[in-house]
DNA sequence: CTGAAAGCGCTTACAG
DNA sequence: CTGAAAGCGCTTACAG
C-alpha cells in the first residue's frame, strides 16, 4: 500500500537524462529546450511524480510557509484576519501554519522555537495579552526571519505594523453621533494596557472637544474585555446616571449590542432617545434590532496586507531590517442605531 | 546578521563527540549516559541551537504536521473545529496547516497536491460543497495518509468521519417543542443534497409521527444556505400560511433568529404564541431576545475528535486501511424562545 | 555507551 | 542545452 514514491533519480533513469536535468525542466528553467520539457512532463504526469518539496525545502533553506501565531482562532476578528491571510498567501504559493498563544506568554515562546525549528520563512502575529515584552519576537527576527504584527502589536521595538486609524475612526464615529443631534454621548471602553482602546478613547474626546461639548468623565466607562455582559453592566450603570444621555460609542460591537438591548427593556426608544454606535462590524450588528450603525476595521485586508507586505520582506534580497506600518482605513457604516435623519 | 545556523555537526566537534551522540543526547535516548546527555544539553542551550526539523522531517519522512481543509475558516463552525485541532495537536506535538477550498472542488484538487508534495502525516477535511466525488481523496488515502473528514463527509467511500447524531438531536429538539404544548410545528430545513440537513429533516418528522402530531408539508420549508435572509423569507412565508403554527425547529440559529425577529415585529410572542428552536449553538443564540434554544453540536470537540483519531492512525503501525465513525452526542441548551414551563 | 558511514531527494555552481 | 558531483542536517543500522 504505502508505495515508495518516484523521485527525480527514478525519472532520470527513465528516460535517460540526468537528474538536474529533470529538475530544470519540471520548474521551467530557461537552458532547457522546449522539446525535454515536454517529455519530462508527460513522463512525471504518467507516473505520477509528485515532488517532495520537504527536500527541496530542506536544500534551499525555504519553505513557503508563513507562520501565524493568534491568541485564539475561533474569535471571529481573528478568523477574519487569518481568512485574508490565507487567501493571499495561496495566491502566492505559500502556505499558513496556525497557532493559538491562548494568551499565554510561555506558549507563545514555545510557538516561536517551534516556528524556528520549522524554518518558516516569515511570521504574522497577534500579541496575547500577557506579553509586555518582545525579547523572544527581537530573537528570531534577528536571525533573519520577517514579522508583521497586526491589531496588538508591540510597543517596545520597532517592528512591521498592520493596524486601523483607531483615533479617526472614533473621532469619525463620536463626530456622527454629535452630527446626529446628541450631546450627551457616553463611551465604553476597553483595556487602557491596549493601544487600540486607548486610541478610539482619544478620539472620542477629541471630537466632543471640537464639537465644544463637555467631556463628561462619568460618561466614560472602562470594561476589561469588552464582554457582552460587561456591556450590559455599563448600560445599567447609565440608566442609573444623573445625566440624561442621548448617544453611546461603544469600543466594540458587543457591549453596542448589550447597550441596546438593556436600553429597549428600559423602554427607551433607539435611536431617537439615545442613538448608538459600535465598532467592528460584527455579522451581529446586522442583526440585532436596531441594526447597529458601527466602524468596519477591516479584518480580512488586515491579514492580505500583513501578508504582502510579510512576502514582499521575505523576497526582498537586501537584508537590512526596517519596519514598516501600514495604516488600513477603516469605514463608518451608518445603520438605524443612529440615524435620526 | 543572517548567523548561520548550529548543527549538530558544530555540537560535536565542540565537544569531542559524534554527531550521532549528539543527536541521541537530545532525544533523550536510552543508550546515552546520563553525563553525556547533560553534558550535550548544557552545550546546545549555551551556543543557542535551534535543530533543523526540515532536515529531520526529510530524514524520517515525517513531518508531525497535520493539514486541515475547511471550505472557509472565518465561518464561526469550522474556525471552533479548528480550534479544537489546534489544541489537540499541539499538546501532542503536531502542528496544523490550514487551507480553505472556498468550496471550489478545483481548489481541493490543488490542496491535496500540496499536502502530499508537503508531506503532511495526515489530513483533517470538511468537503466543499461541489465535491460530489471524492477520488482525489481516495488516491491520497491509498499512497497512506490517513484522512478524517468531519461535518460534511464523503459517501462515494469508507471513510473515517466525526458527525454529530443530528436525526437523534432534530428528534430531541422536535420533541422537546411538543412537550411544551406544540402542535403545529414547522421546519426550516437546508439543502437536501447535505446530509446532515438530511437527516435533521427526518429527526423532525419521526418525532411529530412518534407524537401522533400530523406532518404538514407545508410547513416544512427547505433554504439553499441557511442564510439570515432566506430565514426571513420563510419566516414571512409562515406568516401567510392558514395553518396556525404554534412552533419551528430550525436546522441552524441563523434561521432561527431570523424567525423570532420577523415574528415579533408581527407582534406575535415568543414563546407564549409560538416556540422557536435552533441549531448550533452559535454565539448569537444567547444574545438574541428572547434567548434562543438551541443545539450544541459540539464543534470544538469534533476538531478534538477528529485529531486524536488522525493521531492514533498517524501513529499505529500497521498499513490496514479502516475507517472508524464517531458520532459525538449533542446537547439540547433550553432557554427562553421556548420554555413556556 | 559511543562512533563511522550511508543516505533521505532535492538544487545548483561548475564544466563542457 | 545537458551532466557529474557536492551538499543541505539530520537519523539509524551496524559495529565495537
Amino acid at each position: 500500500m504505502k508505495n515508495t514514491r518516484i523521485t527525480l533519480k527514478d525519472l532520470a533513469k527513465e528516460l535517460n537524462l540526468s537528474a538536474s536535468t529533470i529538475s530544470r525542466a519540471l520548474v521551467n528553467h530557461p537552458a532547457i529546450s522546449e522539446a525535454t520539457k515536454k517529455i519530462v512532463q508527460k513522463k512525471a504526469d504518467e507516473l505520477g511524480f509528485i515532488p517532495n518539496s520537504i527536500a527541496a525545502s530542506f536544500r534551499m533553506k525555504r519553505t513557503q510557509t508563513i507562520g501565524v501565531i493568534v491568541p485564539r482562532i475561533d474569535i471571529h476578528f481573528h478568523s477574519l484576519v487569518i481568512s485574508g491571510i490565507e487567501e493571499f498567501a495561496y495566491n502566492n504559493g505559500y502556505n499558513v501554519t496556525i497557532f493559538q498563544s491562548k494568551d499565554s506568554l510561555k506558549r507563545e515562546k514555545e510557538i516561536i522555537k517551534i516556528l524556528q525549528n520549522k524554518m518558516v520563512d516569515g511570521v504574522i502575529v497577534c500579541l496575547g495579552i500577557e506579553t509586555q515584552n518582545c525579547d523572544h519576537f527581537k530573537k528570531i527576527n534577528k536571525s533573519g526571519i520577517p514579522l508583521v504584527f497586526y491589531d496588538r502589536v508591540p510597543t517596545d521595538f520597532d517592528a512591521n505594523k498592520i493596524v486601523i486609524n483607531d483615533f479617526e475612526s472614533a473621532y469619525l464615529a463620536t463626530e456622527h453621533l454629535i452630527k446626529n443631534g446628541c450631546t450627551t454621548i457616553g463611551h465604553i471602553s476597553g483595556s487602557q494596557t491596549t493601544n487600540i482602546f486607548k486610541a478610539r478613547l482619544e478620539g472620542f474626546k477629541a471630537a466632543l472637544k471640537k464639537h465644544h461639548l463637555p467631556i463628561e468623565e462619568s460618561l466614560i466607562l472602562f470594561t476589561k474585555n469588552l464582554t457582552y455582559e460587561e456591556g450590559v453592566a455599563c448600560a445599567e450603570k447609565y440608566l442609573e446616571s444623573p445625566l440624561k444621555l442621548d448617544g453611546v460609542f461603544c469600543a466594540n460591537d458587543y457591549t453596542a449590542v448589550s447597550v441596546i438591548q438593556v436600553f429597549r427593556k428600559a423602554e427607551i426608544k433607539i435611536p431617537e432617545e439615545i442613538a448608538i454606535v459600535g465598532f467592528s462590524n460584527y455579522p451581529i450588528s446586522r442583526i440585532i434590532e436596531p441594526h447597529l450603525t458601527t466602524i468596519n476595521d477591516r479584518a480580512f485586508q488586515m491579514g492580505e496586507a500583513a501578508t504582502k507586505l510579510l512576502i514582499r520582506q521575505i523576497e526582498e534580497k537586501d537584508d537590512d531590517i526596517k519596519s514598516e506600518t501600514i495604516t488600513l482605513k477603516t469605514e463608518l457604516i451608518v445603520r438605524e442605531s443612529s440615524s435620526r435623519n
